[in-house]
DNA sequence: TGTATTTCTTATCTTAAGATAACGTTTTCT
DNA sequence: AGAAAACGTTATCTTAAGATAAGAAATACA
């Protein structure tokens, strides 16, 4: 990884969130650390608290559950350029309810809990990283609400059309039978959807 | 509604997310506004844009969408002493996609989207209340996440039993045929599933 | 109080989803 | 290149959910 191109390409994607003049983001810079993760690799496992806030500069994650009969359920994919953490336990300090796993070699940018408390409370960043915390939190309130909507409002064939419709990589990048829990629905009950489609 | 009483309450609800000082609170004061909803009057419609963040001195409210065939489906409840908000209009500023009706006489203190925007620019209170509002955001992200995981990894009669031991109003306060919907079922299923648990 | 409305349950029928297994294909790994 | 693992589809069987209608019970209301 070229920690000054991934550092580039965060300032770019944090915009939207927060911006930085040269002093805040030399401070903030300060905090980063740079992580890659082999392909397999966890980035959170279920049980232990997750003390990052990450980045993805480059990759893909998937987040899922463990059933108690061992098999996994898949919730949520992240791609490069989006935000990654298992928001509850970062926030909570509690332990973690689900796995974060790289899909590919992935590198991560990463904050971690203690130096976002840190910049929350210096008098130079502490408002703009209040801000900044708030509209991330925001944005994925709204994209958590979108998702509860489709599941009191959709069928599991209709939120399939819509993902398809959306445009989302998760269809290009993602193995059907992730995408298929990612639904709430069964990798055999996907795969017959699909064929309904087709006719 | 007795503006004294309600202001001392929001307050003590509001310590989680934001303690004010006497100062603080004074200003923070003048930005309220106090409305009572009748029984089955809208706190907000679909398709207008959500104008106010409120707290639920009194009462209850029900959140819900409208299917194209014109039934409604129950998506959340909220009691007295919690937050209330169609979110992703008030912070998008965007038309909302669901109703909020009060299910009883309820009483509102309400902030409005240019008043929390001026507290939010403000020398005084703005640090704070963008600390109040990452705080507010990440509370319900939590909640979000809880009930987006209940629908991947649940049955609906485990979700069922779920809320049974939560203990929550919900299910006291609730006509059954809304818990339904909020389970992501039909009230038909949800009479079968309590038929099954009953033996 | 009496009527209307809402709410919940039950029954029937239809449709779809879960569980499981088998099979061919593709991908991964060494 | 060859073996192993992962992946997607299909078939069968079982179970549960949706749609619809009817009726009883509870509640609202005027």
């Amino acid at each position: 990884m070229d920690p000054l191109k991934a550092k580039y390409n965060y300032r770019e994607h944090l915009q939207p969130f927060a911006v930085f003049n040269e002093d805040e983001w030399a401070l903030f810079c300060t905090y980063m650390e740079f992580v890659s993760l082999k392909k397999k690799e966890y980035f959170i496992e279920a049980g232990k608290v997750c003390n990052h806030f990450g980045f993805i500069n480059k990759g893909s994650v998937r987040y899922f559950h463990m059933a108690n009969d061992g098999t996994d359920i898949t919730g949520y994919f992240s791609f490069e350029n989006e935000f990654m953490s298992s928001y509850k336990s970062f926030v909570k300090r509690e332990p973690a309810n689900n796995y974060i796993q790289a899909l590919e070699d992935t590198e991560l940018i990463l904050i971690s809990y203690k130096s976002m408390q840190e910049m929350l409370a210096c008098e130079k960043l502490g408002h703009k990283m209040e801000r900044f915390g708030r509209l991330i939190a925001e944005y994925y309130l709204c994209c958590y609400d979108d998702r509860i909507t489709a599941f009191i409002t959709q069928s599991p064939e209709e939120r399939y059309i819509k993902l398809l419709e959306s445009g989302r990589d998760i269809l290009r990048r993602m193995p059907q039978h992730y995408i298929a829990n990612f639904l709430g629905i069964t990798p055999v009950s996907l795969s017959r959807i699909r064929r309904r489609i087709l006719v």
